[in-house]
DNA sequence: CCATAATTCCCCACTTTTCCCCACTGGTAA
DNA sequence: TTACCAGTGGGGAAAAGTGGGGAATTATGG
């Protein structure tokens, strides 16, 4: 659990720190994510996705409509010396995120969470972890 | 039966250790298992993990949700001096590990246990140990 | 185009946590 | 007994995390 001061700054854990490639220069793009999270991603990985989005067509209303959604929020930012993020204020209220945050880092990407929305998120999951566990790792 | 002293550290028993391919070169990942124990994986074998967790896709609600809450305690940790890991509060929290452990090899990585919780384990299987291997290994 | 307000960014200072080091105990083998 | 290794405990330095003041930049209104 980590703190959000008044100016939307968070720090990024040095235990997710350390995993991010160099190559990212301390910056990241924050935005929208799945369940009112927000999803953080080192420059990088960002580029990436973008060319995915690339080859989507936005001549099809789907496909427009899902790319708006996404980027709308979305927003580059630097790491300051103390390797805070700040946090837009829309992006904040998205997520409803005021002091605290719950952060998780999810492979490609970290994401914010509200820490209440996230316990509500797990526990409106009935099945176990363990069950789910055998479904999804096959 | 292990010690976990107040800074929540354990040491990794001299005949476990022994197996730990040097690959890993002393860094492990905990996280949450099952059952209410905690997995510690040696870096080496955790990047196989991590990989087949890759595979999954992060736009399947269902796996979305499995890689957040195997993800969601990870924390890697070097080997001390003295052989000892520490284990996050969090974790220590979720597997009610206060100051005893069971420690359990596990082939591909080591368990850790609430001494307490693990009896309970064993005594709600109420087949018997031998019929259980006829089943299983067949 | 200027003056003012608002926001962002940079810097410094403090608190908390983590990690490194040293020391001790008890058991086992020489 | 002595030496050694495994396990345990704790103090202190270093790193991580937190908070806020004020300059620089950008936006707003006349």
């Amino acid at each position: 659990m980590y703190a959000v001061d008044d100016k939307g700054r968070v720090s990024l854990p040095a235990k997710l720190r350390k995993y991010v490639s160099p190559e990212a220069n301390d910056a990241f793009v924050i935005t929208r994510g799945f369940e009112k999270c927000l999803f953080v991603y080192p420059v990088d990985e960002w580029n990436k996705l973008e060319e995915n989005l690339r080859n989507l067509s936005s001549y099809d209303p789907e496909h427009r409509r899902f790319i708006r959604a996404f980027l709308e929020l979305a927003s580059e930012s630097q790491l300051d010396a103390q390797a805070r993020l700040t946090i837009p204020q829309e992006l904040r209220e998205y997520a409803s995120i005021q002091n605290e945050v719950r952060i998780i880092g999810t492979l490609d990407k970290i994401e914010l969470w509200n820490p209440k929305v996230y316990e509500e998120y797990k526990s409106s999951e009935p099945e176990s972890y363990e069950s789910m566990a055998a479904r999804v790792m096959r």
